[in-house]
DNA sequence: ACTGGATTTGTAATCGATTGCAAAATTACA
DNA sequence: TGTAATTTTGCAATCGATTACAAATCCAGT
């Protein structure tokens, strides 16, 4: 590759100053139309490329946004990489992958670099933030932080969230009005607020409905397929098994479709499986599974638009955005199987 | 936040100059323990971090990879993601997405950026390359690329691939083995390498059996789901529909069994189906899905290593490195239906 | 004590842009 | 035409590190 063109290169075949070329490449209106066009030319002619990595330098941006998961290979995030993605790079800035692996020492190392300049902002969807870093010292005013799905209490930073309680509870109705009176619910992992949330909403919906909740009712799983289907089997191995369940994302309902399939119950004549997020194949599963549709992509795009907002005012009032669920109803729910029939065997 | 300190303000404190600073600070021979140690102190002391931006200008590197494919929102990426990253941030890389939505044009741009220095180096997944960009001309060198997944014909670019033909015949000779004669493939988009990769393994295999191809048999889908579905639905309203399906990837085959199941075709028992990539659901569906897997988290690795090889030697040999497939029988496939039973009804 | 060689340190240039301030050029107006 | 006001331009500092080269220091051997 031939030596690098400069700006001091243009300036010279220009015959005007490097201030000049800036200025001239960059619209200043401190230039004339014709020394703008003289400059352009000769840029072209040089095959110019501003080299990004000075500029940045200067300026003190690095037109970078973290955006950091907790585990990259989770497939839900998917539609929001792109939905951040898209505005992203709209607005010229490139995507930093952060991927923490639930490693407290590993969120720090994000949180050091935005500190360090490296990122203008992030996006955090792990729910938890690293203790005490200098980043979120309350002196030093609002950090270019954007929570996403995973709610934070009380860390006075900005949020992109669903109302998961509301949405647990529009769950628990779909399957009530269905005619299921035993209805049990498969937790996420209770330490995440996330899935308290959801919990929360399953208990609100359950006493709305004057529906008793067993003390089994509620196993926990880690929202893996394997949990779902160990979960479902401890349901069913109890004395009182439940007709419906409410799983706290897809990946654990897909476990207990399986599990229930294996045992020879049939969904939803037997039982039926409500579940949430509304994950790609959802639609085209075995049953076609009913769940809870999140606007991914549009979370995506709000989270990476508020923080593009902090980025530029530098001085925002935290705010929470709360995005529309929707239920979508396939297959998976149906009539609860009648009683007669139930205790007729 | 307070003013950050520099290298200078270290001198300063340890009166020293700023060399001996950077020096000690990088572990460089030339300083003593003494200095070094001095120096380590009033770094601390004055809680002192690295400027990342002045460094990548000064040494002329950005630290970060670009990790480009065609859809990110795309499942199978994510394990590769995940390969990926993990390697990179050993090496103290950065991950930079990129995304191109098969735009010639916004292609273009991720090899600007690597061309401009963003980043030390490339993974291109999107088996095609800009024509004529300037980062490709052979003058210059090998670039930094890796093409994983995807093939690029005569692009003198290292490769991480698996042999996709030896997989899809691996593929067809397991539904051959269970006594299966009509066998149809529903194909990928031809345009690309990789489907006529896979198709061709159809076709030797299917020679190699003494089986027919039907002019009906390889309908082209794009591996979504929703062309699985139209392409199995185009075979089995033909007048000669396959006992046998093999989809060029999962998402066409969960669409596949979708449609049969909508016929009511039970699957495997009056049609086997197999799939290609093993995505994380494929294990859960019902039924749980033959496939052939790819070692996607390794493919990641192995690309991003092949990588740094490159970006350090600035000089390898464009090397091509064949992964393993290996074939995966689950439930969706099974013995060929009694062809007397058939011919009973 | 002195010389030569090996270590350690410092000075200042450099990476490639942006930008404050002053100087030059242009325009406006009397 | 002369002067003030306004526009354009250029000089040089700056962002914060790294590093070539020179200078200083140290040590060994005679």
């Amino acid at each position: 590759m031939s030596e690098r063109t400069k700006i001091k290169d243009i300036a010279r075949v220009a015959g005007v100053s490097t201030a000049t070329v800036s200025r001239a490449l960059s619209d200043s209106a401190l230039v004339t139309d014709a020394t703008r066009e003289k400059v352009r030319a000769a840029a072209n002619r040089l095959n110019y490329r501003l080299n990004v990595r000075a500029r940045n330098l200067r300026i003190q941006k690095s037109m970078a946004v973290l955006l950091v998961v907790r585990n990259m290979s989770n497939p839900f995030y998917l539609e929001i990489f792109k939905g951040v993605e898209a505005v992203a790079r709209a607005a010229g800035y490139v995507l930093l992958m952060g991927n923490t692996e639930d490693d407290p020492a590993r969120e720090a190392e994000y949180f050091d670099m935005l500190r360090d300049g490296q990122a203008d902002g992030m996006i955090l969807m792990t729910g938890t933030l690293p203790e005490g870093h200098a980043v979120l010292d309350p002196a030093s005013g609002a950090p270019p932080i954007v929570v996403a799905l995973e709610a934070v209490d009380d860390c006075g930073l900005a949020h992109v969230q669903i109302d998961n309680c509301a949405a647990a509870k529009q769950a628990v109705r779909h399957l009530a009005s269905l005619g299921h009176r035993k209805i049990a619910h498969i937790c996420g992992p209770l330490p995440e607020i996330l899935s308290r949330l959801r919990r929360d909403g399953y208990r609100k919906a359950m006493a709305k409905a004057g529906l008793e909740i067993p003390r089994n009712y509620e196993p926990a799983g880690d929202y893996s397929i394997q949990s779902g289907r160990a979960c479902c089997a401890a349901l069913f191995d109890a004395d009182n098994p439940p007709t419906a369940l409410f799983a706290a994302n897809d990946e654990m309902a897909f476990g207990a479709i399986g599990e229930l399939r294996r045992r020879g119950l049939r969904v939803p004549e037997d039982v039926s499986v409500i579940g949430f997020d509304d994950l790609f194949v959802s639609e085209s599963y075995s049953p076609p599974l009913t769940t809870i549709s999140q606007p991914r992509v549009d979370i995506g795009r709000t989270a990476m638009t508020m923080l593009l907002d902090i980025i530029g005012a530098r001085q925002s009032v935290p705010r929470t955005i709360e995005m529309q669920t929707e239920l979508i109803v396939r297959q998976s729910t149906g009539k609860a199987p009648n009683k007669l029939e139930i205790s007729a065997q």
